[in-house]
DNA sequence: CATGAATGAGAATTCATTCAT
DNA sequence: GATGAATGAATTCTCATTCAT
């Protein structure tokens, strides 16, 4: 379903996967289910890219920045399982079962941990504020979101060069975590 | 519809005004134009909130920092206006006819040169960094809807203290924009 | 709905009266909703039967005869309205909401009462065994029940001739009541 | 299926069994069939508990009584057995071709025979009235069935302590079939 | 002897929309 | 200026059945 758009439908996902609604049945019990399935992959996915960044042994301000860079860059290679994930209200999400759900949340709560990680380590480093570590993380999380979902959902939107615009709102968020890092940034950027 | 929910529908909508679905037709020739005609109305309220700020010849680091509170406190408020307007995919505003989706968009756009224009004068008194006002204020919003929209969608999420978290990003967002504030800010945001 | 058969489907309903499946939920909330409502007018149509035959002045024990004659008689003659209010399993019935079922119960209860009532007269006219009234009811229109729903719904079973078996019934049915008429019928009847 | 309920399903009795569906094709040609192949060992079973009765040398009418006190018995502990067999429309069992009708037809007929053969007996040793034995049959089944019927669909019913309920039946049913006991029965049953 | 994979037909239900009145 | 009646297309989901393995 990554070609799909708009609102999941049994129907559409197996027109494009070319097998019959009911052949669907056979493997989710449930819309719910399959829909916290691909949350629940996409979290897996999410978290291995961050991981294979994690693991290349960045500077800790360098290794943020790459994270928050795959975060979005993630988010628009699936616009589709990212707008389910992340865009639509609750209300889908909300006929898991508490297993399900819970199933989903750890996986989400990995990239959760993931990012804090990262922040602490910046800290730790004296590379970014002294801050409360999950108001921080919360916080970062959201203008990430609000970075990638408008890129994802808003396609029709006069938006600047996406490239230019990402690197910009990374410097800035950087920049508001308290990064000594200088807004007139010498070549690329029009800031 | 401020009291509905996700799926918007014209049935729905008939109920609560007390009106036949097909009385809606009289007025409004589609699903589209009406939705549009919403959001429109939407960008207006959300301008004259804007306007009633602007008019109260603050300091510009603190009316730009209020007009981005006011921003997020209207999506608090009109939760469903603003996953109809920011947070669904295109798509259903796809099909608006070209004429329509102009004067949504006009009326979108009055909103965005009021954050510009805040921008440009923050700038102007060397309150933030001078840099592209476009980038910048794209910027911005994108930061803005993204605490807003989470807000609003993910009601299940264990947020920290509303309050605090909006407080946290605002000065996160205008740290980010070059303000000369202190991260260390004094009494009960607990950065 | 009177010539359809088995299971009763809002789609096979919606093809006999040749509207759009659709339309049916614009009188009917439900399939319940319906079923409850088809099941009501039928209690309401055969307690008119019966009290057209209350009114008629006959004695006692032929009135009686003729209520539970009526009773078998609408159900030949509505044979799906019979199986679908007396012969289906409580499931289907179960799933009206608390006032639906009240309605039903309620038009139900006059079908009974007006049986109750038949048989306390015979008793008190003498021309019945007395005994305790309830327990009497129950168990006569059990009887009456069998009778009418393997003639409805065994129509392949190789039946004694419908006519006479009904007659050889409802005078077994009256005898056990203690009803004083010989079983040696004189003429028709090859008791 | 003993514990299953109303709509028998394929799926669920493979599940029950802990077969794969398909396997059941390996049995059965049909649904019908299988059906089919159930009522008839319902019928054998029924039957293995009429003989049982039987060949306890009671006097007639107390084997008689035994007997229809069995059925409804049977009725009672298979109730889903009961349903499939006996309530449902013969829509279902009509799909069965003309061979596997006639075997189910088969084993009835014992069952039947069983009861004829009962009220034979009663009739020649003068315990109940002389009559047309088919007819006297049939009719006495029908009445039985209401019995079990009501008893096994109706569980909402507000019905009578059911053990008194069903000896009542039992009573006016022997009645009925101009049998000299008296109605004003003794002990427990509020006659 | 058994199954896994798949499906077409049909179930109840919702929704945007039309149109005669 | 408003509505009642109606619908076609879409939704999720279930079920009996087939067939290659």
């Amino acid at each position: 379903a990554n070609e799909g758009y708009e609102s999941v439908s049994i129907r559409k996902i197996a027109d494009r996967i070319e097998y019959a609604p009911s052949t669907i049945y056979l493997y989710f019990k449930d819309k719910a289910e399959l829909i916290g399935t691909i949350c629940e992959e996409n979290f897996r996915l999410l978290n291995k890219a961050l991981d294979a960044l994690i693991g290349q042994g960045l500077p800790p301000l360098e290794m943020l920045r790459s994270c928050l860079r795959a975060y979005i860059q993630f988010g628009l290679e699936h616009p589709n399982h990212y707008i389910v994930t992340f865009c639509l209200p609750d209300a889908k999400t909300h006929e898991l079962t508490p297993e399900e759900a819970a199933r989903v949340l750890n996986e989400g709560l990995g990239t959760f941990a993931r990012l804090s990680r990262g922040l602490n380590e910046c800290m730790k480093a004296g590379v970014i504020s002294r801050a409360n570590v999950e108001l921080t993380a919360q916080s970062t999380w959201m203008m990430l979101h609000g970075v990638t979902s408008l890129l994802v959902t808003k396609s029709a939107f006069p938006f600047i060069d996406k490239a230019i615009l990402i690197e910009a709102c990374l410097e800035r968020i950087l920049l508001g975590l308290g990064a000594k890092i200088s807004l007139t940034h010498p070549a690329e950027l029009p800031l």
